[in-house]
DNA sequence: TACTTTTGGTTAATCGATTAAACAAATATA
DNA sequence: TATATTTGTTTAATCGATTAACCAAAAGTA
């Protein structure tokens, strides 16, 4: 397969003007007439020129690309964020190259490396379950790139950071909870070494105690958030001797796998206990009954990552700093709490 | 943010040899002593040298990257089937750049451009619903690197095509309900223009023929096959004289938004009305009752496209013919048909 | 007229890695 | 010993676009 690209040397050679003529005139430079300008883009055309891309990059040093990773794309926060930042991207004539990580840290690193690899001119990442070790990470900020990380961040990286208030998330959850009535209120969450996880299990006790209410250790439980641990922990709460009469969930998934096991059992939700998810994923609405969740603003997050990335690359600028964008969650009551 | 990063030429400074020399080591050329590859390996590791990679490309004419378009990412079958491509596709040096179109032909035009900018050595896409207009993918047949279509594929453009048996699969379909003693069986289907969906429909069309049972037209509907038009489409068929006993939708996002519909209505499934989708997301086996699905092993297609692509790459084949690998898919029986 | 400025380019170097061709030294062969 | 071959490396060209530096011709200005 191999069929001779148009270079700007053929569009040179049909004008008999130089390659570097060629080059400014696509460009638009001043310094080229604008008679000059026409016959070479007409030229261009005809020949269908597309520009070599990856020369224009190593000679600019600068290849136009951002690098994102996610954990999983098959989520629709992280697919919604994704949609929004490029379109931000785009807009600045940047694209984006989406990598996922599976929640994988050995993968996490293979995708640092591709894009690294691929010359990206910055990284927007969220980093995955089991990521501890932060030095491929700091591989990038050596590489003088930017690196903006949103939703599961890490502060000891100091760079930006775009996601929401979960201590608060958390509060406000038991809050309504209360509300209804709720006097043993379970968390299935996720890894205390994932800051968003820590954060909104901080926010479950410590709201726990401005109520007075029961925190015994069984009642709060770490989980990797996946359906079927959701399952496998719901269960384990329904094996206590004093069961709770609300469970909150850090993620809808793990939530869902909840639903199905308290389905299965006969237990009635929200009547003998009510239930809390974490991101507002679609089929909260769906299921039977709907499930009460957190929405995260994914477009906001998506939008504001972006141009926080843009922010560095138009100013040029050389140090960054922890710098945290923190937005507001928003609950939506459904008929699981009501 | 500029850090200057290490160059073959910084790794020939140290040792007092060529760039040549040091590039040659570094790839293991015979030619080069074990004394000298072992220095160069070692100072590389040192300076912590990362190869250039557009430098590479550029000379050699090959990017090492995969281009993949699918029309969403959260959906669990593309996110699978990308997924088992990455895998393959890994351990043949390749790395993938995922685009999503979200089924619109504008951004799936913009998403070429990006990748045969990018200098991808190939594209495995899926095609947006919207598409009919060839001549982006046309453009990159003429760019010279293979192209594989999966699931959403289109015969005129003469390239590989990794699917499933849609036409057989309607088969199936019809062949479980009938036996399950359907007598009116409605189709709501995706539009006629997408292969897959067309073939689906005739598949319909035939296996009702088959069976002497009532192929009315208004049993027969064309959709975009998104939640939301599953219910405006479920909520047509509900207002007919003559109401069907059983809804087959081409999506099981599609068919989700009918199952709401017949919920909200107290309509009950399969009692009253059968239902059976498409695709087999994870959310069929969740919801109340589960949805009868087709499983259309997305593992398999998203290897076999990736091994497709690697024997075009491999044997450095010149020209690509229509060369279908249709397989075949399994029908889920779940509650809302049983 | 004589000098300066502007216009519209050209030349040549450059980005970093690869590789064909050349070459010196070491080793093998006749 | 003379010649051929192998080994290990260097030189220089190359991929295609960009750009700093340079230059000739045209136009402006004192």
């Amino acid at each position: 397969m191999n069929i001779k690209r148009t270079t700007l040397k053929d569009i040179a050679n049909v004008l008999s003007i130089s390659t570097a003529a060629v080059s400014k005139a696509l460009n638009d430079d001043t310094r080229i007439s604008v008679k000059t300008k026409k016959a070479v883009k007409q030229v261009a055309k005809e020949l269908n020129y597309q520009p070599n891309h990856l020369a224009s990059a190593l000679r600019k040093g600068k290849s136009n690309l951002v690098g994102v990773i996610v954990p999983r794309t098959n989520s629709s926060f992280f697919s919604s964020v994704v949609e929004n930042m490029e379109e931000v991207l785009n807009k600045a004539g940047y694209n984006i190259i989406i990598t996922q990580s599976n929640e994988s840290f050995e993968k996490e690193c293979k995708n640092i490396d591709t894009l690294l690899y691929t010359q990206v001119d910055g990284i927007i990442a969220s980093m995955a379950n089991e990521t501890v070790d932060l030095s491929y990470y700091e591989k990038i900020k050596s590489n003088g790139i930017p690196l903006i990380l949103f939703d599961r961040g890490e502060n000891n990286l100091n760079v930006d950071y775009v996601g929401i208030n979960d201590y608060d998330s958390s509060h406000m959850i038991i809050e309504h909870l209360v509300a209804k009535g709720c006097k043993r209120i379970a968390h299935i969450g996720g890894y205390r070494r994932t800051r968003i996880f820590n954060n909104r299990i901080r926010g479950y006790i410590d709201a726990i105690k401005k109520h007075d209410l029961p925190h015994d250790d069984e009642l709060l439980i770490e989980s990797s958030l996946t359906l079927e641990d959701g399952r496998r922990q719901m269960e384990k709460l329904l094996a206590l001797e004093n069961r709770p009469d609300a469970v909150y969930v850090a993620s809808d998934y793990a939530a869902l796998g909840a639903l199905q096991v308290l389905k299965e059992k006969n237990i009635k939700v929200p009547e003998d206990i009510k239930l809390v998810g974490f991101g507002n994923e679609p089929f909260t609405s769906l299921v039977t009954p709907s499930i009460t969740s957190v929405s995260q603003h994914s477009e906001q997050i998506g939008r504001l990552a972006a141009e926080t990335f843009l922010g560095y690359v138009e100013k040029d600028i050389v140090v960054q700093s922890l710098n945290k964008i923190i937005l507001d969650s928003e609950l939506i009551i459904r008929s699981s709490s009501e």
